[in-house]
RNA sequence: GUGAGAUUAGCUCAGUUGGUUAGAGCACUGGUUUGUGGUACCGGGGGUCGCGGGUUCGAGCCCCGUAUCUCACCCCA
């Protein structure tokens, strides 16, 4: 037998309906907030990647699903869909006509990682990326619409916060950073003197409880602000407070990929497993310009589906349609053409066998059908239908020629 | 890439110290005087016990290898 290959799993069913559910409410509350849908290419230049995420992140250095095509192109499937989309926003010469430019995207992401509970490796992600506002306002708002769509979903979560500076104070505090852990280089683990050359200021959130204790008396991100990014940050938590969004600040907050500047977030949920993020987003003020566009401003957020997937109970679902059965073998070309006729309004199930009463109503509740109709000899001679409302029991007899 | 646990029917799982023909519930399918009520009762089909070796008179059970799944590390949504 021929299986699925690690990581990638097939959506049915159930699944299929929580998935669906999820996509037409963030879609919806997309919508409202004035989101576009864009659809960009699953298969991309490898270079995007590597220019966007960064090839200091695992994501770039050993989880791309990366080939050379028939073409010999150096191509590989996305590992994330911001990249893309600003890919999309220069190509399409939107930097160059100026304004604001807002949209939302869903699909399959690829990364090649051992799975475990809420990580597979083809995954899906729900999206939105908006560019042109520079204003914190645009930040908050990128918060308000995930906090709407978990509400919506019925959705509790924890938001966390933080600051990660601008073009301005970043490079300073990222000296003052390094000087500080150079100092305790000998007791630190290997990864950290790893990041100390690749993106030191991955060691902020090293899980490794050694590290989190040295780096108890680091310097913050949060106190080295510039006063821009100062007023930005406490404008956003003023925001937030006005509108009642919870959060907590996180000062070891730091978001996996390079491009991330100024506001992060996170959402986490306590009851989905150890990979507890379950959206998480930020501005990244330079990659457009990293991506030859026109310097833009730049803020998205990105929605794990499947772990979000974990945490939806749906609504009750109520009974819906027409269950039709034959009792006679010479009223099954009835049923079908009636149910024909009904399909161009209405969910109909059929079978095409002749049961008994019983087992007719048996099917009938099972595929959780409204309305029962049984058809044999006396419809075919009397030319009417009856019509058994399977909530409330009622029946209702109506000419054939009026279903 | 590293570690731990698991794998028996479509699904959830029993299966004694290694001992006849591997079980249950649910699901599927058929029936219970064949056109009026869903829950009841009776029957039926369905298994290369993940795969490959080994030990043994004999392996679902013990040993080795391997694949896959799950969870965790790492990392991220």
């Amino acid at each position: 037998m021929i299986k699925s290959l690690r990581g990638m799993n097939d959506i049915l069913n159930e699944d299929y309906k929580r998935f669906t559910y999820f996509i037409n409410i963030a879609t919806n509350v997309a919508q409202r907030y004035g989101f576009h849908f864009i659809e960009i290419p699953l298969l991309e230049e490898t270079a995007l990647f590597k220019r966007s995420v960064g090839e200091s992140s695992d994501i770039v250095g050993k989880e791309m699903y990366q080939f050379i095509d028939k073409g010999k192109n150096d191509v590989c499937l996305r590992p994330e869909g911001t990249a893309g989309v600003v890919r999309a926003f220069v190509q399409k010469k939107l930097d160059k006509a100026g304004g604001i430019h807002r949209f939302f995207y869903h699909g399959s992401m690829f990364r090649y990682e051992r799975p475990q509970k809420g990580r597979l490796r083809q995954f899906h992600q729900f999206g939105v990326e908006s560019f042109g506002v520079d204003s914190v306002y645009e930040d908050a708002t990128m918060i308000m619409m995930v906090s709407d769509i978990l509400k919506e979903l019925g959705i509790g979560y924890k938001l966390q916060l933080n600051s990660l500076g601008d073009n301005n104070c970043m490079p300073t505090y990222r000296n003052k950073l390094v000087k500080f852990v150079k100092e305790c280089e000998d007791d630190i683990c290997d990864d950290c003197i790893k990041r100390l050359d690749t993106n030191p200021i991955r060691v902020l959130d090293c899980k490794n409880d050694k590290c989190q204790t040295l780096y108890a008396t680091a310097p913050k991100l949060i106190n080295n602000l510039c006063s821009s990014c100062e007023n930005d940050f406490s404008k956003l938590k003023n925001i937030l407070d006005n509108n009642e969004i919870k959060y907590e600040i996180d000062t070891n907050l730091v978001r996996g990929l390079d491009y991330y500047s100024k506001t992060a977030f996170e959402f986490i949920s306590d009851n989905i497993g150890s990979q507890n993020a379950i959206a998480g987003g930020g501005r990244y003020d330079r990659l457009v310009e990293y991506l030859d566009g026109r310097p833009t401003p730049a803020i998205g957020f990105a929605i794990g589906i499947q772990r979000l997937m974990e945490l939806i109970v749906m609504p009750e679902t109520s009974r819906d349609g027409y269950y039709i059965g034959a009792m006679d073998e010479e009223a099954i070309d009835l049923v079908v053409s009636l149910a024909h006729k009904k399909r161009k309004t209405d969910k109909v199930v059929i079978d095409y066998k002749v049961k008994n009463f019983k087992n007719h109503i048996k099917n009938a509740d099972k595929v959780n059908a409204k309305y029962f109709c049984i058809i044999g000899t006396n419809e075919i001679q009397s030319g009417n239908i009856i019509i058994k409302n399977l909530d409330n029991k009622i029946e209702k007899t109506i000419k054939q020629e009026e279903f």
